[in-house]
DNA sequence: AAAAAATGCGTAATTTTAACACAATGCAAC
DNA sequence: GTTGCATTGTGTTAAAATTACGCATTTTTT
């Protein structure tokens, strides 16, 4: 066995390697289905197989005189994970939360890894002919749920343990959307109310009433109305009336 | 300056240390108050304030004959976790669930520290002597909060970014309950029904009108009665109606 | 023992949700 | 261009859930 690279930065502990990985939601307004954003890993492990886009915390530090670490710089785990979004998929992201951590021993053939798993909610560009990361792509969501619901037991569709964070995202969003509007940070700024009910109806897998589900999405007061060049109404968030009505606390009966 | 210790376990790029703190909530029958579990540091920094319990992440690992780190056994953060509250506060605690991870440069003065905080639910023994850990109390939640609340900007009353994460973990409990009955977590397995409804009380800060809270209780049908020597009835969990009640999904207007 | 608070059991008014009707508009095929 | 069909905006009504409150009785407090 060789040693081709000398470890430098030493410490009285072992220390695991942390990353952040982040489920990409974006909904395409062509064919109203609810996507995630997928990376085709060049690398081993796990070359050729989509993954989420992360990647590992950066700390800047140096060896000092005892040949001790001197910590200078280092990002926070929210930085780390729009940092990697930024690098590998292009993507300046706003509206990102955390999800929770992945720590199971062995998850990494490479080493002790543990992830700090991140969503976050985009609007897909109209079209776009080729992403800045020529590897990432848009995969419905429920294509991705499907095969990995399907597969058998033991193997896995997505690299590392990304099946179990894609699915734990999808519940999130869901539950998320009990207390806070983000349906809306996955569309542009105006929509139909029909777009913003498939949205809905996307994430929740559950159809609503056309006629109830307006109704309640207006008596919110959340929306502005503006008329379009035909009879139909485009709307907007108001966020200012929507900041209000959280704090009145009823949002879970949109839904529920 | 002297180098006492020789670090030993060395890697190509800098890693933080990982540590785990927990927010055990208790509900004080005694005096009907929603509390929280915490520990007086016994060491810098921080000493002498109190903090949540908590501790490392724990690896083991050697070096072999190239200096190179070979990983042998870790421990999941969740273990991690209920493993240092075992130590710290002689609890073994089922119910815990991830809070999130706490991350901002400078948050521990020692080195830079990644946190993964949980938030755990337990029943408080009736009325014990002491704990089992000495330097552990029971403090009402409220009091924290409300501390924490009018401390001046810049001050903390918690060690380390502790403040932050109690609140938060308040917060999740809130919402959370709309999803599980989280709190008979928080009970012995039989109370009576005004019992639940202070709890409730307690934790989502709000009244509500004791017979309509009750109806709703017993109309959900999670809840098995039991007769009591006088004419109260006391209550007992039925978990396989409860997992029932689940799938139908609608915890969430038990509250809202 | 009297007063006060807590308990169990109930009803009615109100609000919220769910189910459905219908006319007008836009769109595609012929 | 007109015919058929899906979509949009506007409404009504029935059912269900929530809220507010009464009252006799038991338990606790003073």
């Amino acid at each position: 066995m060789e040693n081709p690279v000398r470890p430098r930065f030493g410490y009285l502990y072992p220390r695991p390697a942390v990353t952040t990985d982040c489920v990409i939601f974006g909904f395409d307004i062509a064919d109203e289905l609810l996507k995630v954003l997928l990376i085709e890993r060049g690398i081993e492990p796990y070359k050729g197989r989509y993954a989420l886009p992360g990647g590992f915390m950066q700390i800047d530090a140096r060896i000092n005189e005892f040949g001790l670490v001197v910590e200078e710089r280092n990002e926070s785990l929210l930085d780390c994970a729009k940092r990697e979004l930024k690098e590998e998929t292009g993507f300046d992201v706003q509206n990102i939360y955390e999800l929770g951590t992945w720590s199971t021993p062995g998850r990494d053939p490479r080493c002790i890894t543990i992830t700090d798993a991140y969503y976050a909610l985009v609007t897909i560009q109209p079209v776009r002919g080729g992403d800045d990361a020529a590897d990432a792509k848009w995969v419905p969501l429920y294509q991705v749920l499907n095969t990995i619901k399907n597969l058998p037991d033991g193997l896995r569709f997505l690299a590392f343990d990304h099946d179990e964070i894609v699915t734990a995202a999808h519940v999130r969003l869901q539950q998320q959307l009990c207390f806070e509007p983000l349906a809306f940070k996955l569309l542009p700024k105006r929509f139909s109310m029909t777009t913003l009910r498939r949205l809905y109806e996307a994430i929740l897998e559950k159809n609503f009433d056309r006629r109830n589900f307006a109704r309640k999405m207006l008596d919110s007061g959340i929306l502005d109305a503006f008329p379009t060049e035909s009879r139909n109404i485009n709307y907007q968030l108001n966020l200012e009336k929507y900041e209000e009505f959280k704090r009145t606390g009823r949002l879970s009966n949109l839904i529920f």
